[in-house]
DNA sequence: AAAAACATCAACCGCGCAATT
DNA sequence: AAATTGCGCGGTTGATGTTTT
């Protein structure tokens, strides 16, 4: 039986490899009951709680390096790329958004993507929602974290960027499936820290088209942008205290070569 | 200003799997 | 090998906060 007296258990949502090599297994030890029976002695054993519970607040609100707050923009396009891999896999998915439980993420699906599914009157998992979201969404995102991007060094970009934005915003493509400009209230809604004063999508009271007849969604598939975005970054990922394991995915570059990897069919 | 409707999020539940006895 | 126990995951609920009427 595996123990652990300081934070989460097997291997986990939130376990590293190295946390993982720590727990000890097998009988007890004399210095770890004694260990043990130091603590309740102290602490007494406490609280009414199951030990369901306990983990559970632990692992969703009292753990160190918990992130609290709004989701990023960064955070909710890797939500939706991962998502569209892997589907309903929360825990998965948390492990690429450190300080992120999975708790939260299903809670941001749930709340912001179902809920506009809804009002598109769509299944959240049909091709017609997934092409919204990459062909609207995402792409609309990438232009927000790149605004952002350049807003840090240049106010004049910023303005050329959101320019660019309205420029793409095509009101009258022929369309097998039109998102009306609700549907993008997702992006504006949930600003990061960091917002930019970009004009909200769900201001614009342009509709938008689709394009395109790709299938977005591949679960499990291991080719082509995903696993090509996963070796370059994923691959590197350990939890730190900036959030993307001291690798920051938000490059030009890697903004760039996720736009090349949308405007492709696979 | 109050009530109703809506949105968010923390916590609970049940299931399945893995480890242990 | 079978039974038992514990844990983690995903789905769901309900309390609380916020917005709208």
């Amino acid at each position: 039986m595996e123990r652990s007296l300081s934070e989460n258990g097997s291997s986990g949502t939130y376990g590293s490899s190295e946390e993982e090599m720590s727990i000890t297994k097998g009988p007890w030890t004399e210095e770890e009951d004694s260990v043990l029976f130091d603590y309740i002695t102290v602490h007494g054993e406490g609280l009414k709680r199951t030990g369901k519970s306990c983990r559970l607040r632990w692992l969703n609100y009292l753990r160190p390096n918990v992130r609290r707050g709004n989701i990023t923009l960064q955070e909710q396009l890797m939500i939706l790329d991962l998502h569209s891999r892997w589907g309903n896999r929360w825990s998965k998915i948390a492990e690429h958004l450190p300080g992120r439980t999975d708790n939260e993420i299903k809670n941001y699906w749930r709340t912001r993507v179902v809920k506009q599914a809804k009002q598109l009157k769509c299944d959240v998992n049909s091709k017609q929602f997934r092409d919204t979201l990459r062909f609207e969404w995402m792409p609309r995102m990438l232009e927000r974290i790149q605004a952002q991007a350049s807003s840090s060094s240049s106010g004049q970009a910023q303005t050329a960027l959101i320019s660019n934005v309205k420029a793409h915003s095509d009101p009258c493509g022929g369309a097998t499936a039109t998102a009306t400009a609700s549907n993008a209230g997702l992006v504006s809604e949930a600003s990061s820290a960091v917002e930019v004063h970009a004009p909200s999508l769900s201001d614009s009271g342009a509709s938008y088209s689709l394009v395109g007849g790709g299938s977005w969604c591949s679960y499990g598939a291991e080719e082509g942008y995903s696993r090509v975005w996963e070796e370059r970054n994923y691959g590197y990922s350990e939890i730190t205290g900036n959030g993307f394991g001291g690798v920051d995915l938000w490059t030009e570059e890697n903004i760039c070569f996720l736009q090349q990897q949308l405007a492709d069919d696979f």
